[in-house]
DNA sequence: TTCTTGACTTAGACGGAGTCCAATGTACGA
DNA sequence: TCGTACATTGGACTCCGTCTAAGTCAAGAA
């Protein structure tokens, strides 16, 4: 994760304490926190931090495309620190547990031209429903 | 649309003057409005009808799986009365327009049994994105 | 037709998620 | 070390949705 940091450096932004317990925080496989979990684990590491802040740094992280926003449910957005390689998401039913999947072949070239009413079509985002082995 | 409504009434529902302006107001090919655009809609008709009865309304049109509910970005979610086509969205990152689309093959088949981590995998949804013609 | 009653509707209070703001603090180049 | 532009903070605010208590009414019974 001290990637991230070095690549917010290198794009002209501080270093603070803040920025760089949100990063460490959010690293790791299969991780999709909403900020509100962020901010519970931050506030661990760093007790003053502020939820604006989360918002603002996760916020950041996206717009860089460190990180991507997953909205699985009607619920809180989960933020995922898995953006270099595309996938796809696999949500449970019962518990709300999602993980990372890589289906293949191009979701994309599913949709024939005559289903794409003239639209630039640039991206598809699949989320696949079920029981994990706990809750089936 | 008066499909629905006997439906409604077959499961033992009132026919109420508000029910009947919800069904109304949904009808049509890609119609996915927001619960507040139902409502302001169903005001038009009958003035008196509260928020609080088109979210009952449309929950129990959804729980009967003749209205389905769809989340195509962070914001309030869309009610869709194609309920009986399985379908997928196509939606404009631009102005936010929604399309029904029909992709070939069965999405689900894409994910091999190694990618399922033990899972029941019972359903895939599909959001493509991209821009409309208006908005290109 | 009128009566009765439990289901339906209503307004408004409430809650979660996220944004915005003015005041305060601080990272870092000079 | 200092100055300052940028970052953080807490709290107010908005949007979307849920809940509740009181009033209303659809529809079966008589
Ligand atoms: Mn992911
Ligand atoms: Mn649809
Ligand atoms: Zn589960
Ligand atoms: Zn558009």
């Amino acid at each position: 994760m001290s990637d991230l940091l070095e690549r917010l450096r290198e794009r002209g932004w501080r270093l603070t304490a803040q920025r760089r317990v949100v990063a460490e925080v959010l690293d790791g496989d299969h991780v999709h926190l909403t900020a509100d979990e962020v901010h519970a684990r931050a506030i661990a590491r760093l007790p003053e931090i502020s939820r604006a802040t989360v918002y603002n740094t996760l916020g950041e992280m996206v717009s860089i495309g460190e990180v991507v926003e997953v909205a699985t449910d009607g619920r809180a957005k989960r933020y995922d620190p898995n953006a270099h390689r595309p996938h796809q998401h696999l949500v449970c039913s019962g518990c709300g547990t999602v993980r990372d999947v890589h289906p293949h072949g191009d979701p994309l070239a599913a949709l024939p031209a005559a289903e794409r009413f003239g639209f630039t079509v640039s991206a598809a985002e699949v989320t696949y429903r079920g029981l994990c082995p706990d809750c089936s």
